[in-house]
DNA sequence: CGATGTGTTGACCGGGTTCAAACAATGTGG
DNA sequence: CCACATTGTTTGAACCCGGTCAACACATCG
């Protein structure tokens, strides 16, 4: 059908109007889509806890999953031991589209929290789509936007300091809670110095640093519980940091 | 269908022919896959030369293209003028997938040198894939063996050294073209150091001392007319150098 | 309470970047 | 044909960002 996720711009429109309006729109295009799914696919419902797997390396593949709660890890681990975080998956987003081409998952995806997932057979949607073009249309989208996702990692990876990727970092955790209709001005992470690091291909000392400098800037802000939580007040400024540190000197390019 | 693209190994069989076996089997699948798309699929074919961009980002997505022959770089750029090469596109590969989910491109897709792609409407493949199953198919496979090889690209810029990395590129690339059936003891690489740089996440001076190492190691070898032309004896070395680069000291894990 | 896991910070070091110079390959125009 | 410009590659020297190692703080939990 050809749906767009994010509709043409309205330019007149406030930044941060707009920003709001479209983490409404994916937060509502997600939405529709788990009802999609469990109208047309028999589903299998799954409550996870942190640390449980749902698939590893080396499983055959048979199912898909899309998150309905929590939030999951993807690591990619290679045959000499290396083992990579390679993505996050919230509500919505779909885990082992990797399996498909080889017939056996190539990661593991682990829960981070409590949770749910919904799994169904890739041969049952496969026979479904041909019926319901608007779970095809579900689907290709997804993947396409796992596409896309990676590709933005891969830029952030090769172009940005150390600081700059745990700016980014947070501000992509933060639009992802946002575009699920989460507050992101106090956010939890659900994860330790050390895979943060292992993610953005740094050292966790690194990591920490990186966030007491951002600290220290007031573009995040520790609760007094913890340096887990995360008070984000303007997710905007963790944007215009990114952009602050690629022009090291005050470069007046107009 | 549920095609897996790798059969069952044969445990018994020596890895030379067992790499060998692999490489037949890809350039058969691939080859099918084109002889399918063209029965299927109303085709728009294109020859283009090196530096002629299929799409733009920002364009709008209506098209999907298939590599015939030629090789294609894929740039994201960024709004602040970032750019990043994001990958590489050999016979038989897709492009485009990033559009399906945005409506509109997110990257560029730039050929390399004299080749052709075929293109066809999205809409087409669409409704093409309701009636075909074994199109559905191959465009499932297709998309989750780019998200497979973006998580391998993620897996080697976060775990690997400059030099390590321009190895396993180099394997990477010769093993892409073996898939191909092409010979990858002489291959000519169409890049600039600058390009392999920023595709791996480091500077051309980088590329250009890992390379000049690769050679004194005896583990590629350049032809007399020109540094472009590198010869790769034995593809293997280059894997044997990335996980001896692994363990810096003599580590006996058994 | 000690034990364990996690986070922070400092001091030092090294791999990769930066800056610079020279060389090679190719093309252009006289 | 050579002089010259252009683009890409190689190599050296100095520098610096991020890694490494270490000490300490601070939780939680048995």
């Amino acid at each position: 059908m050809l749906t767009t996720a994010t509709a043409a711009r309205a330019p007149q429109m406030p930044a941060a109007a707009q920003g709001w309006r479209d983490n409404q729109q994916a937060s509502r295009r997600i939405a529709d889509a788990l009802h999609t799914l469990q109208d047309k696919l028999p589903i299998q419902r799954r409550v996870v806890h942190a640390g449980d797997k749902i698939y590893q390396a080396g499983d055959a593949f048979g199912c898909l999953h899309v998150v309905h709660s929590g939030i999951f890890k993807i690591i990619n681990s290679a045959a000499d031991g290396r083992e990579q975080v390679v993505g996050f998956h919230f509500k919505g987003d779909w885990l082992g589209f990797d399996g498909i081409a080889a017939g056996q998952y190539g990661c593991d995806a682990v829960a981070m929290d409590t949770g749910e997932v919904w799994s169904f057979r890739y041969q049952a949607l496969f026979e479904a789509c041909a019926q319901h073009p608007e779970l095809l249309s579900l689907l290709h989208e997804a993947m396409s936007r796992e596409i896309s996702r990676d590709r933005e990692s891969l830029l952030s990876l090769c172009t940005l300091s150390a600081d700059a990727r745990v700016a980014d970092f947070l501000r992509y955790w933060a639009e992802s809670l946002a575009q699920r209709g989460l507050r992101t001005d106090q956010i939890t992470l659900r994860l330790t110095r050390a895979e943060i690091g292992n993610y953005l291909g740094m050292k966790l000392e690194t990591v920490s640093r990186a966030m007491s400098r951002l600290a220290r800037d007031k573009v995040i802000q520790f609760s007094e519980r913890g340096r887990r939580d995360v008070q984000i007040p303007d997710v905007a400024a963790l944007s215009a940091f990114v952009q602050r540190s690629l022009t090291p000197a005050g470069e007046t390019l107009q």
